[in-house]
DNA sequence: TCAAAAGTGTTTGGATTACACCCATGG
DNA sequence: CCATGGGTGTAATCCAAACACTTTTGA
């Protein structure tokens, strides 16, 4: 079978974009969702998404399209990366539908019911559907499943934990983010010195925060710097069978 | 924009599978090419890769297969797993056609022009094609860029290097294996110390290597683990900016 | 003055590097 | 017996975990 070669009799597939948008609140890892009002799996939860509009726009450029339409925010604020497409045949059950997915942080959004045209998106945490006490619609647990897992991975070795945390936010916020997010208690005095230490990822504001208890903590803003390095580790991050960094299959 | 609701007009969207399978012989990373022969591109060379069978075949299954037609070998023994797919609106001239692309590493193919029904299947080094020296069709130059730059990644983390490998190798040979794909020398001892001290990465076979100089090495198989730990870090892989091991978009 | 959270210092062990050195074989 | 690579030992260094301790606020 050749790429791309003329006469080819082009079967008919539909490609959709779908997103995973990911946010900290109420102390726990949630996601975006929307009701499905129709069938298939009518009022049953699912991610939100489209079909890839019939004008010649980027899959990029509609991923971050809908991210605006559904947040209400500012794509070019936020994080928003290909997470992976999943293709099996029948995960649609009318017809062949492939969808194109992608994965956002976004950080907790003040406006009660998101932002935007979010008439019917609501914020789920997570791990129910991890746990599989929560099932949506399509294949959607899986890709909840690996968008969840791409996030814990890329805290470990980016500065992309920020992104669930206002413009202005202090250590112990991002801490608090990093411990949700992994589901594991870190050390404050030591992650304190790692992420301050981490050149480019935190810049001071000069402010303080004012809280209830405790001494005020120094406030900052994010820094320019990506990647982290070194890295913060999981405690988790030890060698278990099965669990790799990017989707794998066969062996 | 609703995911999967019923009632929408479907854009009419080709989808391809395309490959990019990596390999490492005469001492440098080579991809997998197919010469064109028709329009768009003709003579040009590309991704071998194919559009998705109107049967409903797994994108993934689909991968394994065009995979086992162009090496000949059985695709359960591959290392493949799927690398981004590719959506922007004028990257086929003809029509709108998203490509869905995976990656594989396969070991030095004996047979001279690679093994199955490889009637076109050459192999190629990547450099040129990373150094902008040699133009392949439509985007696979950023298609290669990627997969080299995921293959890298890889090795850091994973065994997959031993992927590259024929069945039986010495720890030497994996070690080239390293300093081909990452492009830099590595100290001969210490590799070998953390190689042999990973635990489920290298199976000893008893055997011994012989070749022409110097003391004959222990032959190994690979083990069962996936993962590093510790991970076997690049030299490069130091803060900088704009190199992020899964692919951004925005900010 | 006490509770609570922020932030610093210090110890210890693991991992990495760089390199000295020995081992085993072919010519 | 020497060149050539295979393989081990070891000291310096860096990094991270653990935790004692100080700082700064509100009540």
């Amino acid at each position: 079978m050749q790429a791309s070669d003329g006469g080819w009799t082009i079967p008919e597939v539909a490609v959709t974009v779908d997103l995973a948008v990911l946010t900290v609140r109420s102390g726990a890892l949630q996601i975006m969702l929307i009701r499905r009002g129709v069938q298939p799996f009518r009022g049953k939860y699912a991610l939100p998404g489209g079909f890839l509009a019939s004008t010649m726009e980027d899959t990029d450029t509609a991923a971050a399209r809908e991210l605006a339409e559904e947040t209400g925010l500012d794509p070019s604020d936020l994080h928003l990366e290909q997470l992976r497409t999943y293709g099996s045949p029948y995960r649609d059950p009318r017809q062949r539908v492939i969808t194109i997915c992608y994965l956002a942080f976004v950080p907790h959004l003040p406006s009660p019911t998101a932002g935007g045209d979010a008439l019917h998106a609501v914020w789920s945490p997570v791990q129910p559907i991890l746990d599989g006490d929560v099932r949506l619609a399509f294949d959607h647990d899986q890709i909840v499943a690996d968008a969840v897992e791409r996030a814990r991975s890329k805290l470990e070795y980016t500065t992309l934990g920020a992104a669930f945390c206002p413009s202005e936010f202090t250590v112990s916020e991002l801490r608090m983010v990093y411990e949700i997010v992994w589901g594991q208690r870190l050390d404050a005095r030591n992650f304190h010195r790692k992420v301050t230490g981490s050149p480019g990822f935190l810049v001071p504001t000069g402010a303080r925060s004012r809280q209830k208890g405790g001494r005020p903590a120094a406030v900052y803003r994010r820094g320019a710097a990506e990647l982290l390095h070194p890295a913060i580790l999981r405690a988790g991050s030890r060698p278990v069978a099965g669990t790799t960094p990017h989707d794998d299959m066969s062996t």
